[in-house]
This record gives structure tokens, C-alpha cells and sequence, in this order.
DNA sequence: TCGAACCCTCACATACATGTGAAGGTCTAC
DNA sequence: GTAGACCTTCACATGTATGTGAGGGTTCGA
């Protein structure tokens, strides 16, 4: 598909579609008239690289975590450093502690609306 | 306490502890020579702060639910409007979905991370 | 009383994700 | 063949969280 049928199914603009070709985070075939050429699995990669970015991680940490996610292994194992699996360990715990504490405060939240309704109630 | 024992304390840097109380996210009272003097619960709140804002919220928004957040009722809910009660609960469900994204790819490092181990040990 | 180590404000700089628009090529339908 | 809707690259702009440093006041110990 172009860039115009990925950026309306993913809700993402077209400007940001070549933003995230740029830091390697997708990729793109070309057609004979330069045009990019997507293919299905990138709609998918394209809404999680989103979910990434909006939970606070870089692209430079994106994309050392997204050749780990893909469904059949596509990195070999040798090719995995000391370096690379320190680092994932490190970002493995990081994105821990940062949907904790999203959930405790999201929890804290909730409660708070339910005694604001409680009391609206009386 | 003054900011460097507060920056020290938090790990976060005086800039930034100026920058949170420009944005209304922590508030210090100021002695006779102008020295900011923080509160012994400023350190947590400095904290969780820090935590929202490492996963992927913005100091508007951080404004907005830290009220809710404080442990005896320090917000009236008699001034919590309607539209209030519509972003709170907004940003209660974008939490968890964020939240839900980091678990879920937390998980897949940790998979990925188990299988280099199984990989290498044989 | 001097120097070190604090504090203040203000301003400019930077990295990153994003927007916007110009200048121009391609494709399709009328 | 021409108009409109695509696509390309490139460049400049913006908002947000940060760093850095200048210029200057305060406090405290030697």
C-alpha cells in the first residue's frame, strides 16, 4: 500500500510515516516512481510504534526493541551482544516500573471519580 | 528544605525542580532572602512527577490529576466540573492502555531475552 | 574578611517528535 | 490534455522537557 492508505489506517501523518522510515523504525520498498510500497505487517508495526512513543520511549530505544517482537525470530541469537542484552534487560525493567507506576496512579485516579460520584450522589 | 537537598533527595536537577514549580506542579514557600523552602512531601511528589512525566504524560495533564492524588482530600469535589470529571476519566483509560502497551512488550523482550539464554546455554 | 558553596533570575541552547509548506513529479478520470 | 489527487524531497517552525551559563545576592566557616 502507499503512504496515504498507511497513514489513514494507522492515524498517523504522512510526515511521521517518513519520520519513522528515517530512524529505522519501519520500512519502505519503492515503486519504479519512488513512490513507497508498504506491506500489510506494517499497519501493525506502524499503531505499536505509536503505543511505544506515547508510553514515553525514544526511537532510539524502539528500535532496538523491535526486532525482538517479531512473530517468527527474524534476528538471530548470535548476532546478540552482551551490550544489546544489557540494554534490553535495562529497558525490559524500565517499561516495568513505568506501567506501574501508570497503574497505581491510574488506580488512584479511579478511586478519586468514584468518591466524586458518591458524593454527587447524596 | 532547600532545592539542592531537594534535588539532591530526588535525583533531579535544580533546573528542573524550578521548571515543575513554574508549571504548578510543586509549590515552595520562600524565605526572608528569597531561598525557596520545600515541605517534607514534596520529595514524593517530586517523585511521582518525575515517574508520569518518564511515561509519557505532560506536565498539563500531570497538573490536572495530581489533586486527586493527595492522600487526605485536599480538592473539593464540589469544584470538580463536569468537564474535569470527562478528562480525568480520559486520561484514567489512556493510562491503562499505556500501561497495557508496556506490559505487553515488556513481556516479548523478556521472551526474546529467554529463548538468547536458552540459545546460548546449549 | 575572604572564599566556597549555596541561592536567585534570566536567557539562550538542545533534542525530540511533530507540523507546515514549497517546488516539483506521477497517475487517473474526464 | 488538463485538473486534481496523489507522491517525492527539503527546509523551516513549534512545543516540551531539559542543559548551561552569566550576573549577582546570601551564608558560613577559616
Amino acid at each position: 500500500m502507499r503512504i496515504g492508505e498507511l497513514a489513514e489506517r494507522t492515524g498517523t501523518s504522512r510526515r511521521l510515516l517518513r519520520y519513522y522510515e528515517e530512524q529505522g523504525l519501519i520500512i519502505a520498498s519503492r515503486g519504479a516512481n519512488g513512490y513507497r510500497d508498504y506491506d500489510e505487517p506494517t499497519v501493525d508495526r506502524v499503531i505499536q510504534v505509536r503505543g511505544l512513543l506515547d508510553a514515553g520511549l525514544p526511537t532510539r530505544i524502539i528500535k532496538q526493541i523491535l526486532p525482538c517482537l517479531d512473530k517468527p525470530r527474524a534476528i538471530y541469537f548470535p548476532d546478540a551482544t552482551p551490550e544489546m542484552i544489557a540494554t534490553l534487560e535495562q529497558e525490559r525493567d524500565r517499561m516495568a516500573r513505568r506501567a506501574e507506576c501508570l497503574l497505581r496512579n491510574r488506580d488512584a485516579i479511579a478511586e478519586y471519580l468514584d468518591a466524586v460520584r458518591e458524593y454527587n450522589r447524596v
